[in-house]
DNA sequence: CCGTATCCATGCCGATACTG
DNA sequence: CAGTATCGGCATGGATACGG
């Protein structure tokens, strides 16, 4: 089964979670379901407010992950995987996979 | 089955196989096996040599594809996909699958 | 034919400060 | 609490020219 290199939707698949934060935002809301904008960032240290909100408003846009805002002082703003999102999750499980394999095959052959 | 988000290789993964030209020069030598420098240039006509050259040389580096110099001139350079290169593929594919499903599912919800 | 070298535009991303 | 606004460094990648 081959893809016609030129009908590639592999860049797309990319473009959605490409970036230094979108996997681990995603992993997080995997793991526990809905969080608040402080415990993502709690749970992200290095990464920084606006990154956080630009990486949220980005998978929102494309239905990965939904935004529901409490209307009351002071904000409580919640984010959750859509049900559609969660289509993601064997694609991260298959990268993070090859991800430590390849690790383990860094180290065995050390090429580099 | 959950990642622990702080130990995700998610990223190692991308790193790898993401940048505008990695996944089609990849998906190229899979459809062809041993191609030419300039085959690959052909192939993928908005490529600049410069990229060309910069994005082999960094899959050649993690032993994702080889390269083999025919000692003449003028020269004559072949690259192919390692048998570890080989094991991307269902990954390539499962990347292209969910793009694919996701062109759709834009389409179907027009959101943005 | 298969590269390198150089220059330059763009945009990602971080740091920081400010606001309803 | 959950953002927005602004500034600026730095890497990515394109155009072009040159070389073995």
């Amino acid at each position: 089964m081959n893809i016609e290199p030129n009908l590639c939707r592999v860049e797309d698949a990319l473009e959605i979670i490409v970036g230094k934060w979108k996997p681990i935002i995603l992993l997080h809301l995997l793991k526990n379901g809905t969080m608040r904008f402080s415990d993502l960032k709690r749970s992200i240290p290095n990464i920084t407010q606006k990154m956080l909100t630009k990486n949220l408003r980005e998978l929102e846009n494309e239905d990965i992950i939904e935004r529901f805002v409490y209307p009351q002082v002071p904000p409580k703003v919640e984010y959750s995987i859509t049900e559609y999102g969660k289509e993601l999750e064997p694609l991260l499980h298959a990268m993070h996979k090859w991800g430590v394999k390849h690790a383990l095959h860094k180290q065995q052959y050390k090429f580099i």
